[in-house]
DNA sequence: ACACAATCTGCAACCATTGTTAGAAATAAA
DNA sequence: TTTATTTCTAACAATGGTTGCAGATTGTGT
């Protein structure tokens, strides 16, 4: 992910102002690799900005996934997560017991070709791995 | 997916009642390669059956889900898609414009090894492609 | 046909997310 | 720096999909 910075200038270029409820949004996502929810990015951004809203959070992170500098994932797990990592082409694994989500390096059949019909626009592939982690698999 | 006749045999043997709604949506499930939400479904239902309730239609798509006798998609298309055909292994092509959900038959990179943490139980992978159809892309 | 347990319906509640709006704050112009 | 303009924020209400609940209803084994 770009720096909060890097950001701040890309907002910037884009004729958004630079608040510090956005910061805030920029810095709580800055190399974090928890693919973190709304929800818990508020969590981060309250601990030092008590009084930002949830709903300046949800715009901040739609925004930036408009721009392309973060990914919104959607897991199956009842809310939206996060990913600030949009440089490395990548998939998830996912534990189904504890909700982590994890990057998984990993290629995936590029040669879709045979049975997508013709005349599809394919834009993107997004591989999900899904089952237990081995701190939850140990648990029971 | 099975027959509705071969559903009926294992809602009995799991100890569930056969009722009319159910068998309703076993049929509007059956040979339905659509995708559909737990709405649609209950439309197909409703249109022979008009009292049937869409917390029935839910509450059926769950315990045919938990059976293991179809499967629940979350293609980021605001709703829950069934899917009747767990026979087959295969993926899905979604269009981002008007949210159709195709089968796609294609290998996806068996060999998960490499980057999959120790101890991590895998218990399937799950590949979304994601585009315009043709009918979509024609449009503008 | 009976009795009991399971199921159905209708409605309320829930959760994640988005719409709205008045007031506050950031930038641009002077 | 002061003002003017435009954008943001916070709070609250509303939405859409899904599930919880209570009482009436209906399969099923006897």
């Amino acid at each position: 992910m770009r720096t909060p910075a890097e950001l701040t200038e890309r907002f910037r270029a884009q004729g958004l102002k630079i608040t510090p409820q956005r910061v805030a949004v920029f810095d709580a996502l800055h190399d974090n690799p928890t693919h973190p929810t709304a929800e818990s990015v508020h969590s981060a951004v309250v601990a030092r900005m008590p009084t930002v809203s949830l709903r300046t959070v949800y715009q901040t992170l739609n925004d930036l996934a408009e721009m392309g500098e973060i990914s919104r994932l959607e897991v199956g797990t009842g809310s939206a997560r996060f990913d600030p990592n949009v440089e490395e082409r990548h998939h998830h694994l996912v534990c189904e017991s504890c909700g982590m989500v994890r990057d998984l390096h990993v290629e995936v059949a590029p040669e879709l070709g045979d049975d997508v019909p013709e005349g599809f626009e394919v834009v993107g592939a997004e591989l999900v791995v899904r089952g237990r982690c081995r701190s939850c698999a140990d648990k029971d």
